[in-house]
DNA sequence: CGTTCCCTTGAGTAGTTTCAATACTTGTGG
DNA sequence: CCACAAGTATTGAAACTACTCAAGGGAACG
């Protein structure tokens, strides 16, 4: 699916759905979007409160959800390529958080108008697209999970484990790690703990040889080890394993 | 909404999603369930991993959603009466987490063969359940914010302020608190933090003036006060404020 | 009227934050 | 090519928050 017949979907299509969607859905479903721009790091893609009537799909690069409060900011979760970053403003009219690019992103736009379309007239298609804004949802569950049962470091660890298996399924994993334009400050804020603390923690991963994070490069020498360290189970992201889609979605 | 035409769905309607129906969906809709059925405290209603092909709305009662842990059970979300809880359940098929009745329950099931009826022939209201699970997504990246700004007292009050506020839409908040059947142990849990210390900032939160808990009585002399400590801001759940649904969902 | 479940308290330890200061990296202009 | 500035990462020490282990108290139920 990641051929160049779908460049702004393709990866959409391969890390979320691969067995559940034909080919005709997939030409309309690309057919649909603007052509992709590029914005640089901070910009807010998506703001807040504002009456959206389009969405949008991440094609290249990273990008946060923040959540804004008189306390500071919180990354409420990370998008990587591939993800249709929201779009559950479709049904949700306006966001409750921000959308703001983590280094330089591409992204692609498709009006509510045009989704409306499809989804009217390919129900089928329309429960894929329910699909994927619940797997969002599934992956705040873990996230909240996280936060409840395991300290910095653990978290730490199941929040690397999470974006490489999740960069892995749009093909865009290292076999021993991947990039991500994270700064130490982020991952703190990610796993709810100061950047300092962070630091020490991201140290301690790399004297034990779990995870050897620098500047925006995590290499991890043992995967399993590293997944022990975080209690990660890749199931929640219902690509393989326990959860997974066996065959049509009806 | 909630008079004895809608014995199964009226709490759903009233609370979640006063201005986007009309009543022949409402009737539809409601025509679609099972009777309710009530099981006591502690009964696994879904669990995790297995193929539904069911939904179900909490009519009275509780419930949780728990993610089973090496380390433990963690409890990612609470449901209100009125809660479609595993609506999710219809596009996922499997879910990645159990759900628990807390205290006793009253549920009421739909098929899914039903719901894909009224889901193809009727695109709004269709739209409007899609909106419902997005709702219960919101409310997740508000516990992940809750998790990473706030220490246990925060949490604790925020929690409290949830739970009233959900309650209050669907008419079954008291003036000056709320009623659930959640101990000391859960609500530590759905903190992070472990019973003992949840104690503590119990007591504190009582001796504050902020939020007297007891036995699963809640009472706040001050709702702003409350707010204030959990730095809650009712926004997210798209009842009235900033974000609130305005007019037809389309 | 005792049993069970739930809540409460104390003391010691571990994890995390805060404040303050120091290095390293990267990009820019001289 | 070097100097400088800005951003990012690192370290130390003290204070605070939360956890663990251990024991005692209170309410509710049969």
């Amino acid at each position: 699916m990641n051929d160049n017949r779908f460049p702004v979907t393709g990866r959409f299509l391969q890390g979320r759905l691969r067995h559940a969607i034909t080919t005709r859905e997939a030409q309309l479903f690309e057919k649909l979007f603007d052509p992709a721009e590029e914005f640089p790091d901070g910009t807010v893609l998506i703001k807040r409160g504002n009456l959206v009537n389009h969405s949008t799909m991440l094609v290249e690069g990273f990008a946060v959800r923040v959540i804004e409060d008189d306390g500071g900011a919180q990354i409420v979760s990370i998008h990587v390529p591939g993800d249709f970053m929201d779009l559950h403003a479709f049904p949700l009219k306006r966001l409750d958080h921000n959308i703001v690019a983590l280094g330089p992103a591409r992204v692609a736009a498709v009006t509510h108008d045009k989704l409306r379309l499809i989804i009217d007239q390919e129900p089928h298609f329309a429960r894929v697209l329910w699909f994927s804004t619940l797997l969002d949802a599934a992956i705040h569950r873990e996230w909240i999970m996280k936060q409840g049962q395991l300290r910095a470091e653990g978290r730490a660890a199941h929040f690397f484990a999470e974006v490489w298996e999740r960069l892995a399924m749009v093909g865009l994993a290292e076999d021993d790690g991947f990039f991500a334009p994270l700064k130490q400050v982020d991952i703190a804020n990610i796993c709810g703990t100061t950047a300092i603390h962070m630091n020490r923690v991201l140290r301690d991963l790399r004297e034990g040889g779990v995870a050897d994070f620098r500047r925006g490069r995590m290499r991890a020498p043992d995967k399993k080890r590293l997944h022990r360290h975080g209690r990660f189970k890749r199931d929640y992201l219902y690509g393989e394993g326990e959860l997974a889609l066996t065959g049509d979605l009806d």
